[in-house]
DNA sequence: CTGAAAGCGCTTACAG
DNA sequence: CTGAAAGCGCTTACAG
């Protein structure tokens, strides 16, 4: 079923048929009704290709990741909340897949040139990005997860990562902590460098200076929680408490803090990067875990509307969104108890 | 940049730029390397609308998710492991996520009828499955990601989730547990009900039945993993070994055995299904988890090749795959030691 | 080996 | 409030 033949079955012109769906003001109520009707009777949907071509828009979203390893628990919860606002326009997620920083620009440059998608989800940024200005030249719409150096004249969404660790560690410090690790995540990455700086300062207003050795840089995930953990306890003076940077990087922290025979929230303290993952609550674990907590759904949805907002002509720069991160305490972190 | 102003850039029909960047025979050598130049050059794609239009091939793939809850580990590895198959033919991923079954069937419907994707993945089927028919009914190829009562006369993958625990509960039955409990999905979803056929298989080869306070339908999230295995714990006779679903599962049992005052591998004996997270890594654990293992990147990677020969023509017949699962025996399984 | 032209199924400026 | 017709940018049967 096409408009032509639905235009016919109905005696009606295919402009007013197409006018009537897509919700022109100029049509009576009683045609808009008839035609509804029919459309939904009979499973009537504009072909997407066809409608594309004629309005310049392709009614989807893109975004791009590298590697397989780019896709992870992160990534499917941001899609979910992402597409949970994308579908109240029906809007759909094109995701495409590269192996490279290089393969990745030369996708920006095909869904750009082939008009696939209106818009695209830039994110795991660097402090300096030359995806960004790529974007710009090809005039690809885009909102950006997370930060660059200066943000100010593109449109993102960010967590403050620099306030969350800061708080995170003065509370460690209140706790008479002074050795403290960092789980963290590459260097260059925003989030990463914003988390560090974020931990420095706080140590910084207490006139302490970071130790290279109670940091660690790498992915997120168990086997790396646990490998910077087990560094970190071989150490001459091991921390007293640790922040790690997701929860699968705590995962591995808890492993390599009972392997060492150590009680969490008595001998060590540790805080966890909580980005909520359905399947994984920091509130049932054994001890429950202190977290800094932001839900990356609820991320995805917020640069859904950003997306939408972006699209209906609102100016990049007004449509920049900072959130606050809980700090949620529990059982796993505690005055320290050695020296 | 479009075909046209490509054309008169090179002094050529569209005919002949189309047919040259399209590989067609026809073109001379010649001809062909110019163009390919040119077109490199000039970063020119063709319009995606505009081809879909007239081939009426979308260039894409679709796949629906249920619900943000639907949207988990498994399917962001299954969908790295899809990707990097259909990246090869540069073909796309459409995500379209919905709330409830009813709109699930509403979305194939609409994908269908305004030819946005060229096939779907059908996936989390139940023995009898009423979304077959309607694809089919629809004329939309598809690929299931597991099977049905009879999946005879269409293209699926599936593991063998049935033969796999069969075989790995044999393996602790010979090991002289006899009581062991299941942790598994949702009755009605063909993957839990194979795996509770395979656990009655082997355990009626021995003259045993299971019981049915020793199996937890659920999620595959840790809350469920530790709250099944909390109860198995609590019952008067106790299982001596346990069988869980996924990783997320075991990591909350694995929880729940330890707050039960319990040493996995000796105390009781666990095994857990592995779909092979970067992230998670059942060799890393403490102890080493023994697993059945498959990878779900890997199946999502097949599928993609199914898809691609489906759209080429081969009979859905034809494209059937069972995998059979590894049984990976390490650190936290062990001969019964209590009675 | 190359090209002119029809057609894919919509949307929308223009006319009434 | 409704309709005839042009046009979006490709592909491809047909002709040479």
């Amino acid at each position: 079923m096409n408009l032509r033949e639905l235009s016919h079955l109905l005696k009606l012109s295919q402009t007013t048929v197409s006018r009537a769906l897509n919700g022109f003001p100029e049509v009576s109520r009683d045609t808009r009704m008839r035609v509804q009707q029919a459309a939904e009777l009979h499973g009537y949907h504009p072909n997407r290709s066809a409608a594309g071509l004629a309005t310049g828009r392709a009614g989807a979203i893109g975004i791009v990741f590298v590697g397989g390893a780019n896709f992870g628990p992160h990534q499917s919860e941001f899609l979910g909340g992402l597409s949970k606002r994308l579908k109240e326009n029906e809007i759909d997620i094109l995701i495409t897949t590269v192996e490279s920083t290089n393969a990745e620009m030369a996708a920006y440059r095909r869904l750009a040139a082939s008009k696939r998608v209106d818009a695209v989800v830039l994110h795991s940024p660097t402090l300096v990005d030359e995806r960004i200005e790529l974007l710009k030249r090809l005039r690809m719409p885009f909102v950006l997860h997370g930060r660059t150096q200066d943000s100010s004249n593109f449109a993102h969404m960010d967590i403050d990562n620099e306030g969350s660790i800061k708080r995170a560690t003065s509370y460690l410090l209140d706790l008479g902590h002074t050795r403290i690790g960092l789980v963290n995540g590459f260097r260059g990455r925003t989030f990463a460098e914003h988390r560090q700086s974020g931990f420095d300062t706080a140590l910084a207003e207490r006139g302490l200076a970071s130790d290279p050795l109670l940091i660690g840089n790498g992915e997120f995930t168990d086997e790396a929680g646990f490998r910077f953990m087990k560094n970190f306890l071989q150490l001459p003076k091991p921390p007293t408490a640790v922040l790690a940077g997701s929860m699968m990087s705590a995962l591995g922290a808890l492993r390599a803090i009972r392997t060492a025979g150590l009680v969490v929230g008595q001998d060590i303290s540790l805080i966890a990067h909580d980005d909520v993952f359905p399947y994984l609550n920091a509130e049932n674990m054994v001890p429950t875990l202190s977290t800094t907590r932001s839900s990356i759904g609820a991320a995805g949805t917020r640069i859904g509307e950003l997306l939408m907002q972006l699209l209906s002509g609102v100016a990049p720069e007004q449509l920049q969104d900072i959130w606050p991160v809980d700090l949620v305490v529990r059982a796993s972190t505690g005055p320290v108890t050695r020296n």
